[in-house]
Order: C-alpha cells, then structure tokens, then sequence
DNA sequence: AGATTCCTTTGACCCAAGTCAGCTATCGTC
DNA sequence: GACGATAGCTGACTTGGGTCAAAGGAATCT
C-alpha cells in the first residue's frame, strides 16, 4: 500500500478512535482547552512565561488571557509578574493546581494502559517500535523552518552544538568566526518542541552569489530527510534574494553531508576562499 | 521505552501536528462537521438513510438534520423519502455535492502527500509499515465486543464466515446446527467500521457449566489479540451467569485456536457431546 | 523626558457543536 | 381504523473555542 493510502487509513482510524477516547478520558468536567493549558502549567517545573505558553499552544493571546483567569478563579494557578522584565507575567501551579495535572497524568497514562492492555507482551513491542518510528518521521516531516536573529537564544544553541561537534570531529579543533553581524544573511532554524534540531544560513557573497552556512541537522534527526529540506529552503531563499548561484564550503570528512549536497545537485568546484576547515567547494545554478 | 509513553508521546505528536493540520485544509469555509459529513454522503454511492449517518457518525438526530438541512440549502445534497419506509429518509449527494466531496478527498490526499513529501522514499516505506502496524493494532485493541442477536444481519455475516472457513479446511465439510433459539445463549459480536471482525457465544450448558459456542475472528485480524479477548469476555460472561466452568470442542486442525485456548489456561478433558466436527475438547475452572 | 515598542489583559463579538423537548408523518399491529 | 412505536424535523438554548480591537502598564530607545 502506498504511502499516502496508508497514512490517509490511520489517520482515520486514529482520529476516530483514540480521538473520542481522549476526550472522554481527559475531560473531567473541565474542558479541554483548560486540560490541555495545565499540562503544560503543570510540567513547567519553576513556572512558565505566558509568551511561552502562548507560543507552545498556539492560543491567541487574549483567549490565553482568559483560560489563566479561570484557572486561577479555580485555584490551580497563579499569575505573578517576571521580576526580570516587568511587562511579562509568569505562570506557577498552586498545589491544587499540581494535584490537577497528577491527576491528568494519571488519566492520560490510564489511558494509554488501558489502550495497550487488549494486546499481549510482543503485540505491545511491535506497536511501541511502529509508534516511535511513525513518531520521529511525522515529527522530522512536520517541524517548521523559521527565520531567526542568529543572536537568539534558539540559535545560539544550534551553533553550540554545530561548533562542539565539528569540534570533536576534525583532529585539529573547530574555532569558527562568528555570525553576529553580516549585513544580509538569513538564519533560519527548526525547532521541535522549542529545541533547535537543524539551523542554517545563507549570506550575500558578490552579485548573483549566495553563500550556504553554517547547515546543521540534530543528530537525534538524521536521516529524517530534515538536511535536504533545510538546503532547499536556504535556495529558496537566496533565489528570492535575487541570486542565480548557490556556493558552500565543507570538510572533507562530512561524507554524509557531502552525499546530501551532491543529490542535491551540487557541483564540486575550485576553492573560492581561504576558510581552514573546508576542503571541499560546491556550487549549484538556481 | 515503554508501550504507554511510547503512545502517550506519539499521541501528543500526533494530535499537535496532524490534528491542526487537517483542520486548517479540510477547513474549505465549511464547517469541520459539515465536511466529515460530506465525506460519508459522497463516499455512499446510492445514497444513505438518516438513521445510518447517524450512527455513523454518532450525532445527535436534531443536530444532523439541522446539518443535513445546510447541506441540502447550499445545493450539495438531498433528502428524500424513503421508497420503502416512509418515515425513513435518503440522503443524496447532488452532482455539486460529489464535485464538493472530490474537492475533499483531494484535500486529504493532497495533506497526506505533503506530509509524506519531505521524507525520502525509504522513510516513507519506513512510515508506511509503521503506521500500517500501528493502524492494526490500535484497531485490534480498541474494537468493542458488544453482545448481539444471533439472527442480527452482522452476527449472521459472522457464522456465514466462520462457517465457510470450516468447510474450507475440514476435509469432509461442515454443516453446522442452528444458534438462533437456544435459551440463555448469548453471542457476543466485535465490529469494526460495521463489519464483523470477531465473534463467539457462551451458552448453558449444565448447572455449574457454561459452554463456549462458535469462536471466530476474521483473519485478517488473527494475532491482534482479539481471540484472547473475546475468549476472556465470554468467560466473564459465564460467571456473570453464575457458572464456575467452561468447556468448549474444537477440531484437532484449528492448531491456533487450540494454542490459544491452552494459553488461557484449558486442560483437555473427555469429550462430552457428539459432535462429529470437533476431536479436541477443553475446560477451565472459573 | 518623551516617544515608541512590547506584553498582557479586557470587552465585545462570532460561530461551531451539541443537547433537549416537543412536534409531525408514517408504519405495523390489533 | 385506532394506537403505539419509529423516524426525522424544528425551535430554543448552552458551551466551547476563538477572533479582534482597544487599553494600560512596563521597558527601551533617542
């Protein structure tokens, strides 16, 4: 069965079963929306930013507003404001609140329980081992790439990692310039779950040149086709910039990304600059 | 990782990043609910009665017909009586409503492929089997056994089945008895999207002993443990009726189900009816 | 110090989804 | 042909979930 057949069928049956479960399951008299807001209050250990949570539940702002204001009607939060910055206000669980979302915990894990236990012990193995693969692909095929200030905290983080591990890779030690400030250069960063899991960028180098920097991809993501998304939005991205002409630079001993490049559609060509950690150049015409 | 956080996991992953996409494309200005019923209109070649939909999709009747109503005002379907029962009616999609429901199967295959497209064709097969695996099981695990009378069209589909596979593999055929008037005997059916998928009975037999009758399940469905299940429910059944044992005969060439049964704790004992079909009889206490 | 921007809240709305009670037409049965 | 059951419809209402614009206080820029 073909790929889209077979996720058009499970996700009927998902949606149709597990959906209504959840909803049973997870409304204690409290609607949902309001459940789903203490999970995510509830598992913030020293609070949570009312940005965050905006951010995380993709509420509006003002509907955010108001659930906040029920829940603290109710007791089970409370919102004080950020002592670093006055504007903003932090989200804390009372310990009712806490007891509430135990509570849902221990509801949605029963769920889960009673959901597995039709199944014996190796029917269990196989559908944990079919969900966590279904689990990393849909979150690899669904993450979003964004725009970033490279000076983020988000990317930060990126090129920490990016840094430690070409670091740890090369014999001789990575100790890269930085990006802070080139006039033109787009970041753009995935993030899954808030973390940062591939980051890239692509800089002006001439007239109808675009240099590609700085590509990264999570190892926990590889090989979830996120490197060749991220390469082909950078395109994008110099070609609507105007650029007819893509460049990048490499170390030889990134087989894999090089492999990526090259099914890619780039070309190796001569060394267009004096970088001392690339001995392989690439180029491709947009 | 376990089963349970395994698919507690998956199920966040799930509902966050394909519940609202869905939303967002089957959303064509049309209402969600309005779509999914378009769905099982268009789907229905010659027209679908009320009452169907309306189990189908577990509405309430006055919030159907008021749906069937919109529908039928913005020219995508029509209701008419029903040539056999006039209190009945038919639901209809119009040439703009099959147009409406292509749109929408276009939609969901169009979602599907998008999300499918940043994988590679190797992660895709990878997706492709788990999910299948995973639409399985989850199907496996929640259908629900619901108890049935046997000269309902559903269990009568299920001994036609189940009577066809015997005859299939017993060398000298099978003709079976009849169930339909035995008193106290109650069969027990598990659906699936209105099919049979499963089915058994447990009926009287003696004062302290119960008599499991007629154990089926649908082969494609073998090894999702719905045997086990339905065995388990039907012993619950037997004591719910106060009896502290159960025997049931079988044929010494339904090696599987023989298996099944000594997993669930049945000795072999003596044979105790004539039966010509059966060589291998089985008991547990309660 | 004043202007501007940022973050959150508040008030006023909107629509989808669903429930409930009562109604009407039809069917099957006596 | 009367009567109860069945199938579906209508009106009135509730709730959840969400949008939008304006307001107000706090930070930041100049």
């Amino acid at each position: 069965m073909d790929a889209v057949a077979t996720l058009r069928r499970f996700n009927r049956t998902y949606t149709q079963r597990i959906g209504v479960l959840e909803e049973s399951f997870l409304g204690t008299g409290r609607p949902l929306g309001v459940s789903r807001l203490l999970f995510e209050i509830g598992a913030a250990e020293g609070g949570i930013g009312v940005g965050d949570l905006r951010d995380r539940l993709d509420l509006d702002a003002g509907y955010l507003s108001r659930l906040l204001r029920r829940l603290e009607d109710d007791g089970l939060a409370r919102v004080v404001p950020d002592r670093a910055d006055g504007r903003r206000r932090v989200v804390r669980a009372t310990a009712a609140g806490r007891e509430a979302f135990a509570d849902l915990e221990q509801r949605s894990a029963d769920l889960a329980e009673r959901l597995v236990a039709p199944l014996t012990e190796r029917q269990r193995a196989r559908l944990t081992d079919a969900l966590a693969t279904a689990d990393l692909l849909v979150r690899a095929a669904t993450v979003r790439l964004r725009p970033i200030d490279p000076t983020a905290p988000a990317a930060r983080e990126a090129v920490r990692r990016y840094v430690a591990e070409l670091d740890a890779r090369f014999s001789g030690g990575f100790a890269p310039g930085d990006d802070a400030a080139e006039p033109g250069a787009v970041y753009v960063v995935a993030t899954s779950d808030g973390r940062p899991v591939a980051y890239g960028g692509v800089r002006p180098a001439g007239e109808e040149t675009a240099e590609i920097k700085r590509m990264w991809v999570g190892d926990a993501w590889r090989g979830a086709g996120l490197g060749s998304r991220m390469l082909r939005h950078l395109e994008e991205l110099a070609r609507q910039q105007g650029h007819r002409r893509v460049v990048l630079d490499t170390h030889r001993s990134l087989t894999e990304a090089i492999a990526l490049y090259e099914r890619a559609g780039y070309a190796p060509v001569e060394r267009y600059n004096d970088n001392p950690y690339a001995q392989a150049f690439f180029a491709k015409e947009l």
